[in-house]
DNA sequence: GGGCATTCCAACCCGCCGGTTGGTGGCTTC
DNA sequence: GAAGCCACCAACCGGCGGGTTGGAATGCCC
């Protein structure tokens, strides 16, 4: 039509998964629309069934794409010449999240919609992905492990723990953000700046 | 009938609610079937709407239910006199969504099925009270600040941050399973007590 | 017993929505 | 030009499900 440029399939697939992914990660699997999604594609719904098979398989494709895309975006190794300074890193998990708030919601619908013990799809991937990261995290940690905290004591976290404390409390507030509203008085929106610093010196104080 | 004792509106109440918990949690104020909460609860769908109104408020109202049954179980203050352990306090929030895993599931569906922005049900109240814990946790802390650390030239975290940290850190495993047994290793299900433990042993390192 | 409220049962209505189908026209290839 | 795929449009189907209604049984209060 006005787009002109019949004949590019691609272009149509590559449509519908971009309105899928809003529509999704709006409202889940369940409440999703086909009409809305083909609508806001500006395809016919009726592409869909023989491109991706149903509204299932099209979301099983908008998530894994998803992925891919976060595993293009972030990197294992850390472009400025392997120093990990995990504070940063935090406030880049937190940006990523600010930047793409899909990512985290289609995640939520996953969790929630799956069944809780089964596996997800493509999880051997994904939690080679993930010792990766911590790997990188027990890497960088073994040398900056300043004697003063050993002297007070003090026992470093384990390195998975701390991952997962990053990727929490990054996460929480777009993951619960009326709970981060009520809890911090304003939303993620109102300040966001405040809110990565908060993160980031959260993480620093763990990291110790 | 059967259950012979008619006449009795607040057990019925009851029993629509108690199923519409099951139901909510586990398929979502969408996925959710009248007819199976009915069912569930041995009673007729017919009468959820002279009750509740609707699907709507009935999932308000089990949102609202359990969020006081969390209050009443977990309270922040210890009712020994007023001392608050913080630390100890992440772990008991720990421990109640482990016993109730509804609770998260039902915020977590709020969370995704509502506007981001608006106001959910109830928001002024619940603001209130996590105010309330914001402000014992304040009181809490002005004490304890240990002269130690303020000679590192360390400020204290802010009490709403440390708030949040708590129930981010100690709910995050049960929101994102998934995410927490790729990075972990193992799930929260394998080993609670280590989990609980690390929770703990985050939340003193940060209200240090 | 006569109102009144509560519950059960059993349909019923109606809108929504996933998915299908048939027809038309355009673009590409031979 | 003929064949074949791609996309649009429009209508259609069929089931599902929230919500409603009417009728009958039962228990409570007067």
């Amino acid at each position: 039509m006005l787009g002109g440029m019949a004949w590019d399939t691609e272009r149509t697939k590559r449509l519908l998964l971009d309105a899928a992914v809003d529509e999704f990660a709006a409202h889940g699997p369940e409440g999703a629309r086909i009409d809305r999604i083909a609508t806001a594609a500006g395809v016919n719904k009726e592409r869909i069934y023989p491109y991706f098979g149903g509204k299932q398989q099209l979301f099983a494709a908008v998530v894994q794409r998803e992925l891919e895309q976060l595993a293009a975006a972030v990197p294992l190794e850390e472009p400025d010449g392997g120093t990990v300074d995990l504070p940063e890193y935090a406030g880049r998990v937190f940006d990523y999240h600010l930047a793409h708030p899909h990512l985290l919601r289609l995640l939520q619908w996953e969790a929630l919609c799956g069944d809780g013990s089964a596996p997800v799809a493509g999880e051997g991937r994904r939690a080679a992905h993930y010792a990766e990261k911590v790997a990188a995290v027990s890497r960088a940690r073994r040398g900056s492990g300043g004697a003063g905290d050993a002297a007070r004591g003090e026992v470093q976290l384990p390195p998975a723990d701390l991952l997962y404390a990053v990727i929490a409390l990054a996460g929480w507030q777009f993951a619960a953000p009326q709970l981060a509203r009520m809890i911090i008085g304003g939303a993620v929106d109102a300040d966001p700046a405040a809110r990565r610093a908060a993160v980031v010196d959260m993480v620093r104080r763990l990291a110790l």
